[in-house]
DNA sequence: ACCTGAACACCGTTCAAGT
DNA sequence: ACCTGAACACCGTTCAAGT
């Protein structure tokens, strides 16, 4: 008779997310998870293919809880203007890198690597985000305008986490300002494009 | 007599660099260091303390090429408006991280770590961008400003090296359109504070 | 004073042997 | 079919012994 399961896939990944936010990269060894999930390290090649494989997993189960924070969001909100439901997201966004850095590292930061989530899952995520830009500053420019969003707000919590902002001021006052004058351009007519005029 | 030197500080970080950028921080061993600078591999702890060391002096190595090229960038333009200065300051900070993706990833992408560069060195490199964004916002809004450009350009770049703009549509577009309407919104006054006026 | 081989602790991963 | 101990290759790091 087969022994009966004693860990699943499920638990191996929970398990690994966990360590990877409360004590970093370093101490997510195979050994750490194994433990937790009680059982010995070889044990877990029956479910995963390598430890880069699992961290590729982990990060495709934070970007699933990003996701759905975002739609939730999107839901609450009761959709007043658009302005306001990108600040709201933008928000969301930043809260979900406070309570899981590691995993907003690695979903965000990450060097190109095996470890990437999967790219349907990215663009679930980016769904109200699409939404809200589309509404902001038109069908044509959505994609161009949630770029601008995504690559502002990701790289201001990034180094917010990586302590880069170290000149003074107020962190949160320049957070708002950013969304602030971005939600603002976006909404507005471009001024000039010095790019057409030269071509 | 004590035997002379066979390697340098130096040399060991510009190793340790050129491995980081044709092979990886994987590949970025202690071993690999030694072997290219000619000697074994604990001789490298008469000059380093650790390889988390190694990999700080790495990243200040690259800040400092970072700030040299912005600070080139801004004598060689001729000061034209503050906002061609900082357009022109996007593109060279963009093409940096194209020459240097894992120095850049270093700098900017990296966790909370031991490896951080110097705040000093980071101050100096961010310098011309401030200047440019006191011209276009005024210098109580430059910090906020710097900021805002700096994480929307960090953001961009970090997933544009990461392969992470995967929903189609043309990139560089799209980093036009970020910087574009970026300047437009920091140059012109604020729509309006719903902050303020909550409070 | 710098360099080295040998050693140690600790990884990820494989695999034959158990149940 | 899952689990395990033992083993392997490969790390970072230390240190006594060389020159």
């Amino acid at each position: 008779m087969p022994t009966p399961d004693r860990t699943s896939l499920d638990d191996i990944v929970a398990a690994g997310r966990e360590i990877l936010e409360a004590e970093g990269p370093a101490k997510l060894t195979m050994q750490a998870v194994a433990l937790r999930v009680g059982v010995r390290a070889p044990s877990l090649y029956k479910r995963v293919k390598s430890r880069d494989d699992l961290i590729g997993l982990i990060a495709e189960s934070a970007v699933s809880d990003l996701a759905l924070r975002l739609q939730r969001a999107s839901t609450l909100e009761g959709r007043p203007d658009a302005r306001q439901y990108l600040v709201a997201l933008a928000h969301e966004f930043r809260a979900f890198a406070r309570a899981n850095p590691a995993g907003f590292h690695l979903i965000f930061a990450s060097a190109p690597s095996p470890t990437s989530p999967d790219v349907i899952l990215l663009a679930r995520a980016a769904q109200p985000l699409m939404e809200a830009t589309a509404q902001l500053a038109g069908p044509e420019n959505a994609l161009d305008a949630a770029r601008t969003v995504t690559a502002w707000a990701n790289g201001f919590i990034s180094m917010e986490l990586a302590g880069a902002f170290q000149l003074g001021g107020d962190v949160d006052r320049a957070f708002d300002f950013g969304i602030s004058r971005l939600a603002d351009s976006l909404a507005a007519e471009p001024i000039a494009s010095s790019a057409a005029r030269t071509s």
